[in-house]
DNA sequence: CGTCTGCCTGAAACTTGTTCTAGATTAGCG
DNA sequence: CGCTAATCTAGAACAAGTTTCAGGCAGACG
């Protein structure tokens, strides 16, 4: 047993991210991923079996686990994808209020009627994020940047944003979050949701430049 | 298969909470929650395996479950335990500082340092918190109830709060969750977490008597 | 073309949460 | 005390995530 470093299709090249991938692997990342998303949809973090995702990817069990090491890894880059997904509606159409904190509350509320429209796939992903441990913390990170992203470029803090534009950026997105998790877990109505998130816009102000 | 209803000890009682218990009864009880506490102290969200905690409370497995429906709902009552004893002794020792936002912040660092001294037990409690489905909803609404209050008592809104306070604290709150998951998940160090805790506190404002 | 290495498949095995069953114990109650 | 229903115990059984293994296939390289 020799130091096998077993390659995993999704990176033994640290950078690279995903280093080379043949066409073929990444047709069936891609299976992968839609049939995640497809039982996600239906039935929520639950209905996502490893089992029945292979099945419908038409893969092995265990070329599912060599590429994505557990059913969180697996969530959380389906989550990374509807991320991307998002951030390119978001660069065509940008949210059109004046003030940052209300564009970024426009922002977070046609991210959330999205998810409303997909509960159940909202519960697999968002459940998995928060779960995931630190053997997902790489993984995790992508997904928290890119939301991040989201939130300061509607602060019109693009570039290079400044630490308390982090700082608030870090507490609109743990709201957005936690607000998520209670609407999801039925303890809040999608109206409480609203209410936090435009209450954390108005509360910090999303400051664009403010001292 | 009757209307069988099957009494569980936690109560089929609704309102009572946990009703009329046997003396047994409520040392079993007790003897459970307190190897949950040893093994999640121990190893965290994962260490705690229903087998083992059965076996620590010197009952059978079909017991355990009766107590407690789901290694979840064990985890979270676990959790108010913890929390009704911060409780208590925040009722000895209150918050010094003479802004309410100063005081919330004082309080939370001071929770905040007590899980820092028992980082796996804090990554069960808050894990299972944050994991909980619907069908934990009020027990997990029980515990946010008494997180609520904390902070209320901080801000100085002890007795009958506004609706913006109410707000405040729940952004507070969700701030102070999604904080405690960063750091726990290892994304973030705990000065993080305290420069996150500071930053809702300061932004918010918490206001006690603010129109 | 033949071989070699690494990826993929199918299937079984293992782990841990959860459920179920049969029998022993206990709590109430007449 | 003796009866009844509820509770507890031991242990098997089941479900889904994860691991492992033996063998097949494919592209790289000589």
């Amino acid at each position: 047993m020799t130091t096998t470093s077993r390659a995993v299709p999704g990176g033994p090249g640290r950078r690279p991210e995903r280093p080379q991938l043949t066409e073929r692997q990444e047709e069936r990342r891609r299976r992968i991923l839609k049939a995640t998303a497809e039982l996600a949809g239906l039935g929520g973090f639950d209905a996502v079996q490893m089992r029945e995702v292979a099945e419908r990817a038409g893969v092995a069990l265990g070329t599912l686990y060599r590429y994505f090491p557990s059913k969180v890894h697996l969530l959380v880059a389906t989550l990374q994808d509807q991320l991307r997904q998002l951030q390119e509606t978001l660069r065509k159409r940008p949210p059109t209020a004046a003030e940052p904190g209300a564009r970024v509350a426009q922002t977070l509320m046609r991210a959330f009627r999205a998810l409303q429209r997909e509960p159940q796939l909202a519960d697999a992903m968002v459940r998995a994020l928060i779960f995931a441990d630190r053997s997902v913390g790489p993984e995790v990170e992508v997904a928290s940047r890119l939301t991040s992203a989201i939130i300061l470029d509607a602060m019109g803090a693009g570039g290079r944003p400044t630490p308390e534009q982090l700082s608030v950026a870090r507490v609109i997105e743990h709201t957005w979050h936690a607000a998520l998790i209670t609407w999801l877990s039925g303890r809040a109505s999608s109206a409480q949701v609203r209410t936090d998130i435009e209450t954390v816009c108005r509360l910090v102000g999303a400051p664009a430049d403010r001292p």
